[in-house]
DNA sequence: TGATCCTACTAAACCGATATAGTACTAAAT
DNA sequence: ATTTAGTACTATATCGGTTTAGTAGGATCA
């Protein structure tokens, strides 16, 4: 009910004895006010505790002092991807520190994520987007571009010069390291359990391992749609064969341990008779006995380094060059070791 | 570069050959207009693919289309908490369909998630709030009633008539039947590891248990900080006296992985000659060998319901009854069993 | 001494909506 | 015939900032 009236910059205009537009100038830092002036217009602001109004900021078209990021995912696995919350956490922490908000919403097609980055634009409400899951001829690049809504890319290849700047993940690099890693202890028979083929990441790593494959070592990627039903069936498949891969790959933690747990459930020894790892590492993967060797990714440090990049680019006269993230470390735990002899 | 300008309510004006107030009429379904005129308005508003600008409609005390969302948890371990991540899924699911966007920011004090309020409400920049973790003494119900903010809080209990309204989590009652049912297994020596005692649930939780103890079980709480170390340490002191507990309840699913971990370690069966249970879900749990039981609350689903409550709270004239949370239900899974004879 | 340039401001327009007071015009009531 | 009431509008103020055009006064220069 005690609806404070708004301290406004008409309000300091009043006290200083100045015009609404010799505060603006004065609070925004630029020419048009003397020092003296500028000094006690600040000291005012200060002393009432003046709060911008970004809402009527947004509206002349200057900074909304709001980040937008819309999700593509269906919204009850959300919660299930640590790889997409540690990413707003990190997103979240460094976006906190300018007292800059972040604006989640959840779309459920291409065309609707596209829809809002064009209503978020014309109605000024975000200043910039983060972009998730980069695709082969993905249509969203080009379409920020010709809004002219700063953006940064997660994830994909480096990009071309009028897209928007990328965060670079070096999957192919990464993907190297583990399976490298499985080789180099002796592994031969690899398998490979994946999420969808069309996500980027998924291909690449299919790739990495095919090369590999090239040599003396049998690799096999079988794609899923993430799901541990999926996986386990899948699994109680490979576990059954004659000739049983000595290890096993997994995209994510929950598809790792939903895969260890059909390793016990059917009695082969994990790491003896069967090695496991993730590409995504997670708490929980460090607490199952035996732990998960992991690829270890700093989402937390990515999703902060996304947000720096955004605020940066928001300052910026063109288009910055990319960055590539975090590079992901081996986490070498239990459920790894030596093929048997 | 393309700044298309935008299509405004005064184009529609234009076109209709009608005043910009007339448009706003139609447009907001209120009297003032023929139904002729108002057809003929909607026509061109929808032919044109018009978008209000919610940033002005915000400037106008009218309504932001945005729910605001502090969140004070460190933003590391936001994404390790299922709880957290499947609320904002649920919560968004909701939001989504009525193209309400969702606002989160991360704080890190109470203080810093009041201020937070006040900035949202003195720049009309959300409709409404909710708010987690109600504790005793609770500063922002009574702040957040002073400054007419819609808001829900969700967890704790029945709240009084002047505070917001609230979706109350019956945790004396869910944690009845976790308790009971152990007890009713026959467990005899159960402990409690919770976390920080000043959350009213872990409280809660313990009085429960407390009360059991009354009769011949032996029932005991150790609060933790909610890391796995912790739990970890803790649960091999458990594990090492001369007369262990047979039965272990743990306040979530990462801590109920950690104590499984360690009664592997050790050598300690479970079931067998230890019952471990969690009063938090999440995919993990099922999937872990053995798999854990759990107290499954519809996580996703309280979200929502938060959501849709939010959403009738802000066109209602007072303040609505408190409603009660998904009932959480028993999952019975492999962690837990009759005791050894 | 007047023309010119700066500096430090003010006044007013503007963003895109909502809200309110006021104005024609018609129809019913007195 | 005149008041009254209602309908369908229009004109305008408003929200809280930013921005542009304009102006007064002093210093600089020819």
């Amino acid at each position: 009910m005690s609806e404070a009236k708004r301290f406004t910059i008409g309000d300091i205009a009043r006290l200083a004895g100045v015009s609404r537009g010799a505060v603006s100038f004065a609070l925004n830092g630029r020419p048009g006010v003397s020092e003296e002036t500028r000094q006690r217009i600040l000291t005012i602001a200060d002393q009432y505790e003046w709060q911008p109004s970004s809402t009527a900021r947004a509206l002349v078209g200057a900074r909304a002092g709001v980040i937008g990021f819309a999700v593509n995912r269906p919204a009850r696995t959300l919660g299930t991807e640590a790889f997409f919350t540690d990413l707003i956490a990190g997103v979240q922490s460094s976006l906190a520190r300018r007292r800059i908000s972040l604006q989640i919403v959840v779309v459920s097609s291409v065309d609707e994520e596209i829809a809002t980055y064009r209503r978020w634009h014309s109605a000024n409400q975000v200043d910039g987007v983060i972009v998730l899951d980069p695709r082969e001829g993905d249509p969203r690049p080009a379409i920020l571009g010709s809004l002219g809504l700063p953006a940064i890319v997660i994830g994909g290849r480096p990009s071309s010069a009028e897209d928007p700047a990328t965060i670079w993940l070096d999957d192919a690099q990464a993907a190297q390291s583990l399976f490298g890693y499985l080789v180099g202890l002796g592994h031969r028979r690899i398998v490979y359990i994946s999420g969808p083929e069309e996500y980027e990441h998924a291909r690449l790593r299919t790739d990495v391992l095919r090369e590999l494959s090239d040599r003396d070592v049998a690799g096999e990627a079988i794609a899923t749609d993430y799901s541990p039903l999926e996986v386990s069936s899948v699994m109680r498949g490979l576990l059954s064969r004659r000739e049983r891969p000595t290890a096993v790959v997994f995209d994510n933690d929950v598809m790792a341990i939903a895969g260890l747990r059909v390793a016990q459930e059917m009695g082969v020894p994990v790491p003896v008779e069967l090695s496991l790892a993730s590409f995504d590492d997670s708490v929980v993967t460090g607490l199952v006995h035996p732990s998960i060797t992991c690829l270890t990714r700093d989402t937390f440090r990515l999703g902060e380094d996304a947000a720096e990049f955004l605020l940066e680019q928001l300052d910026a006269p063109a288009i910055l060059p990319d960055r590539s993230g975090p590079r992901p470390v081996l986490t070498v735990r239990e459920s790894t070791s030596r093929p048997q002899a």
